[in-house]
DNA sequence: TTTAGTACTGTATATTTGTTCAGGTATTTA
DNA sequence: TAAATACCTGAACAAATATACAGTACTAAA
């Protein structure tokens, strides 16, 4: 791992290779990148990936078809790194500093079925969900008392702390302006979509 | 796309692809499939990939090393659904409740860095950043007035709504309870990390 | 009972693909 | 100025790889 800087046309080929991976999913062949570039030998590219390599950025699978994976650094594009305490004089980024990187996908990985619902309104404020909001929520048809949950009543889905008594659901907005909405199951039709796990804001003002 | 039923065997080989595919980066070859179930001839695995090509999970590459694509449908088990108005009968998850698929990776991408940080204490608690969320931080050195931001003094990195007077810079709590900070660059080493763009919640109570 | 599909083995083959060897020119470094 | 490095061509080769063909056995549907 020298971490040597990379020539313009290294990280040429390191980006399209990236590119290419983004895309089909699959590493290039010698052939694909040879194409891409106009290389009219396939010499080219074994040099360029020697290179890479040797920089530390690949690693060959030798003799394997396909065989080119990016190095661990090039993967935590995709990654965010979760910043600790920031040490003196160190920039905030520095390795030293990173606890863990997030994953987002494995954030909200679930054995069950997760779905997301875009939040409209002010009613849930208290509880930290603001309008605009995205809730990331579990698939599920029981909710335990006092759980926030998603309701669906009459093709409207509300998101609301929830409570049962009797025969009754109490949706509780999470807002000292806003009363209770109380709904008989029997007269509205009315069922509970899943539970609340998780919240995403995108834009934060 | 028939979306007929797997087999077992079938299903058994779907998800070893996917998870050879998580784990390498790229698709398998015939024979590391066949090598996994103990298959002695590579055309069990031909014939399994046809079936699963036929029943529209996968698509082949004909001729191609590791040719196998996932089909969309298979993908999407990376994404979130973000569900919109929910009609009635349907199941929440059907098709046609679905506004998009969330990629949480494209959800906070941007060309420059980004980092997250973990909130503790519930000083912005009015701008909906609570105890235990992780806000997403775009690094940049300067701030707009009133922005919130991540600014770290002497090792500790905070998130406050930030404002300048003169040589001050006003750290502002979202809590009534809590009375803003104010700080004196040249009396204490303190600087910008970056914008609050994003927050994410992991538990929802 | 026939037909179709599933699930394998075994052999053979053409193509894809990585890799090596032998050059060449230009650019940078010592 | 010499040596190293980057960057390319061209040809040849061996390994990796997909795929076709010929079977066997079992199961479920028509």
């Amino acid at each position: 791992m020298e971490k040597k800087k990379l020539t313009k046309a290294q990280s040429n080929v390191l980006d399209f290779i990236e590119a290419y991976m983004e895309k089909k999913k699959m590493p290039p062949t010698y052939d694909e990148i040879a194409d891409n570039f106009g290389f009219k030998s396939k010499n080219s590219v074994e040099s360029h990936l020697q290179a890479l390599e040797r920089k530390g950025v690949i690693k060959k699978i030798a003799g394997k078809a396909r065989g080119i994976t990016l190095s661990e650094s090039a993967y935590k594009k995709n990654l965010i790194p979760l910043v600790g305490t920031v040490a003196a004089g160190m920039p905030v980024l520095a390795e030293e500093n990173i606890i863990e990187y997030l994953d987002l996908y494995k954030v909200f990985y679930t054995d069950v079925e997760i779905f997301a619902l875009n939040v409209k309104g002010e009613s849930m404020i208290k509880a930290g969900i603001m309008d605009g909001d995205i809730v990331v929520v579990r698939k599920q048809p029981v909710l335990r008392d006092g759980e926030i949950g998603v309701v669906i009543i009459e093709n409207e889905a509300t998101v609301k702390r929830v409570y049962f008594k009797g025969d009754k659901i109490i949706l509780r907005p999470e807002n000292d302006r806003m009363k209770d909405i109380i709904v008989f199951p029997e007269e509205k039709q009315c069922f509970i979509a899943g539970k609340v796990i998780g919240v995403i804001r995108k834009d934060v003002q």
